[in-house]
DNA sequence: GAGTTTTAAATTGTCAAACAAATCCCCCTC
DNA sequence: GAGGGGGATTTGTTTGACAATTTAAAACTC
C-alpha cells in the first residue's frame, strides 16, 4: 500500500539494499556466502556500479556484509554473534537517550525491570569467580575514587550480575539497557555519604546473589532503584534551578 | 588499541561517518540539525563526493539522518523515536535469529524471562480496549485459519500483552525478542489440538491479566512457555529426521 | 497591488570512465 | 621442490558531468 503511494520514493541504493537484506533473511543468501561482484550486480540490478556500492555501503553499516579486496576478494553475508548483536543493541539504545525525548523514570523502571527478571537466573547459575569479580567492584566504589570511575563501576557490576545469567540474549539487550541508563548516572554528584549507601546495598545484593536468593535479591533492586531515582531527581532539579537562575540573570 | 593495530583497515567512508556519529552523540550536532552539503563535506574531509555520499549513506542506513533533496534540502540529524528503536532491535534479533548459531533454549528463555518480567506492570496498567483486543485474537486462534495467521496472531497477543506494560523501551526490546522468535513458531505444525490447548492458555492468560493477577499470569505464561518449547523441538525432530533420511535415501 | 505562473538556483541522485590498491593464483626461476 | 614475481580480479577512490527535485524569487496577469 504504501509503496504504490511512493513508488519512487526510496533511493535505488535502499531498494537494492532492502532486495540483498530480504535474500539474507529468508535464506537465499546464508552466512558467509560471496554477493556477485559489484560490476555484476550493477549489470543485474540495471544500474550503476556507484549505485550497487551504494546499497552494500548501507548493509555494511548494518554489519550485514563485510567486503575484502583483491582477486577472491568481495562481498560476504556476515555471520551476526553476540557480540556484534550486543554493540548494535547499544548503539540503538545511546541514540535513544542522546537525542529522543527519553522519559528517566521510563528507563530506570525498564532497568529495574529487567534486572529483577534476570535475579532468579542469575541466583541459579553464578559462578564463584563472578561474586570476587562484583565485590573488586564494590572495593572499589567505597574507595575515594572519581564520581564517573563510580560510575563505571556501577555499570560494570551490573554488567557482571546480567552475565551471570548466562543468557547471551538477555545479556545483550540488558547491556544496552544499563549503558543507555549511564549518562542519567553520571549527572549525579555521588557525595561520599550516597556512595556509602549504595556500596552497602551492592554488598547486600552480592550476599544474596551468593546465598542465590532471589527474592532478596530483587527487593534490594527495587530499594536501590528507588535511591538511583531520588538522585537523580536532585540532580535535574539542581540543573534546572541553575537553568532558570542563568535565564532570570 | 585495535585502531593502533590496523590505522587504515577502516574506508573513508567509514571513518566519515563515525566522525559524524560522533558529532552527533556528544552533542555537537542536534537533532534536526543540517550537515554541511556534500560538496562542502568533502572538500571539509579531503575527499571526493562520493565517499561522502556513502559516508551519509552509511548513516542512513542506521537512521541517523534523513535526506532531502531540493533547494534548502541536504542531510539532517534524525530525532530518533521509540517507533524507529524499536524497528532497529527487531532487525537486530532477526538476524540473529536467521543467521546466528541461537540456541532455540536459550530465546525461549529469554522470551519467558521478559514477559515475566512485564506481567506485574501489564497487570497494573492494562485498559480494557487492550483485553478486548487479546480476547479478539484469541477468538482468531481458535478458528480454522492457516498456521501463519495462528503463529501471526500469537505474536500480535504478545506484542498486546507487551505493550499493555506502557513502558516504551521494555515494548520496544520486548517487540524485538518476540519478533525474533517468530521464525521458530513457523516451523511448527499446529494441529488441532495444540491450537485449543494454547487458545486455552491464552485465555487463562487473560483472565489473570483482567483480574491484575500477576503471579497467576507468570505461572500461566510459565507453563505456556514449556508447552511451546516442546511443540518447537518436536518440529525440529521431525525435520531433522527428514533430513537424515533425506540424505541416505 | 494581490495572486498566480514561470523561471532560476541549490541540492541530492545517478551515471560513466578511469586509475589505485590489495589480494590471490599461476608460472617461472633458481 | 621451493620461493618469488607478475598478471588477473576485485574493491577503493577520484573526477566530471548530467538528471531530478524542491524552494524561492521574479515576472507576469488580472
Amino acid at each position: 500500500m504504501s509503496e504504490a503511494q511512493e513508488p519512487q520514493a526510496q533511493s535505488v541504493g535502499h531498494q537494492i539494499a532492502e532486495e540483498i537484506r530480504e535474500m539474507i533473511v529468508d535464506g537465499r543468501l546464508g552466512a558467509d556466502d560471496r554477493l556477485p561482484g559489484e560490476q555484476d550486480l550493477a549489470t543485474r540490478f540495471g544500474v550503476s556500479r556507484p549505485s550497487v556500492r551504494e546499497a552494500l555501503k548501507r548493509l555494511a553499516a548494518q554489519n550485514l556484509i563485510r567486503t575484502r579486496r583483491g582477486a577472491s576478494g568481495g562481498n560476504f553475508v556476515n555471520r551476526i554473534g553476540w557480540q556484534q548483536a550486543r554493540e548494535q543493541f547499544e548503539a540503538t539504545a545511546t541514540m535513544l537517550v542522546v537525542m529522543g525525548d527519553i522519559d528517566p523514570d521510563a528507563l530506570a523502571e525498564a532497568r529495574l525491570t529487567l534486572l529483577s527478571a534476570i535475579a532468579p537466573l542469575a541466583a541459579e547459575r553464578r559462578l564463584a569467580e563472578e561474586l570476587t569479580a562484583l565485590r573488586d567492584e564494590i572495593d572499589l566504589q567505597e574507595s575515594k575514587t572519581s564520581d564517573e570511575d563510580f560510575c563505571a563501576s556501577d555499570v560494570r557490576f551490573y554488567r557482571i550480575l546480567v552475565e551471570a545469567a548466562r543468557n547471551p540474549l538477555l545479556s545483550a539487550q540488558m547491556a544496552s539497557v544499563i549503558e543507555a541508563i549511564q549518562p542519567l548516572l553520571n549527572m549525579i554528584i555521588y557525595r561520599a555519604r550516597d556512595r556509602h549507601t549504595i556500596a552497602a546495598r551492592h554488598t547486600k545484593l552480592l550476599a544474596a546473589l551468593e546465598a542465590r536468593d532471589a527474592p532478596a535479591m530483587i527487593a534490594i533492586l527495587r530499594d536501590l532503584n528507588d535511591y538511583t531515582v531520588s538522585l537523580v531527581r536532585e540532580a535535574q532539579d539542581a540543573r534546572e534551578a541553575r537553568q532558570t537562575s542563568k535565564e532570570s540573570g
